[in-house]
DNA sequence: ACAATACTTGACTAAATTGGTCGAGATTCT
DNA sequence: AGAATCTCGACCAATTTAGTCAAGTATTGT
């Protein structure tokens, strides 16, 4: 389980906009600035997440993003699985058709897939568990204890 | 979590040697055909995985492959570990040294691999769990219900 | 001895994925 | 009107993945 540098810097994103939640929005640039993403990229992803229902957005010179539910609402598993894609998808091979004789590598790929389900399974529920708040939290944690400024958004 | 086909031709292939596990070897052609693996890749596969001391090999006429440790001793997660590279690498961002000011995208970073190492482990320990011969087993039920015959390699 | 069989090695290639850029347009504030 | 900002879709380069190929080397049956 790896997540693409576009993972990544959606979370990122979307912890940006977590730790500024409110009424007001937030640049794209000032996102991009803060966590260092390439502003062109992050236009993309954001947009992506907006779709999502992730994000709103807001147009014109005073615009920028927003969350469009709290923190609390949006579960790690949720923004992975729509920018990574579903995260419990295995196509697995019927079994139900007791006509279709399986060929033993039919029945090989079979047993792959059941450990496979069961992995899948593991990662959601580890996933399903966090919230994007927990990680806000965390972030705070993290960059709490030393005394530098939250240095401001230019 | 998406398996490559390398690794799960390797798996399958794997399975092939544990269904048939025994001092005798077992060729790459006929693992080739009995799991529908491009012999040519399978090659490379079954190298790699003698490489890594999962499989022995014989030369000459009457060669082939078999395992190099019975089924009981091969668990999955060595074997993608292997093949797909390290399951719990993450590179996580030492954060012992505290002298280095952490900025806001390193803390978000750091954050996210938390997590992701939390994700990980619940990977390993599925995969670590399930061992080749739990897998030939499973391959047995599905395949054992319906009677036709093990279609005996030529 | 020697032909047949099979593994060994490393280079090569085509297609898909990933990470990222660009330009033109639409919208909103002042 | 004009500047700032999001929007949309096409585009591109690097990497990875899946797979092929050829020229070896080792072993064994006869």
């Amino acid at each position: 389980m790896k997540l693409s540098q576009r993972g990544e810097y959606a979370i990122q994103a979307l912890l940006v906009l977590g730790m500024y939640h409110g009424p007001e929005v937030i640049r794209i640039k000032d996102i991009a600035k803060r966590q260092n993403i390439p502003r062109r990229f992050l236009e993309q992803i954001l947009n992506d997440l907006k779709s999502g229902g992730f994000v709103q957005s807001r147009r014109g010179v005073a615009g920028g993003y927003r969350l469009e539910r709290t923190p609390e609402e949006i579960s790690l598993s949720e923004i992975i699985r729509h920018i990574e894609g579903p995260l419990e998808s295995s196509h697995s091979l019927s079994l139900g058709d007791k006509k279709h004789n399986l060929h033993s590598d039919e029945a090989a790929k079979c047993a792959i897939n059941f450990v496979m389900q069961d992995v899948r399974s593991a990662i959601v529920e580890v996933l399903e568990a966090v919230t994007l708040s927990d990680l806000c939290r965390r972030v705070r944690e993290i960059q709490g204890p030393m005394e530098n400024p939250p240095d401001y958004i230019i």
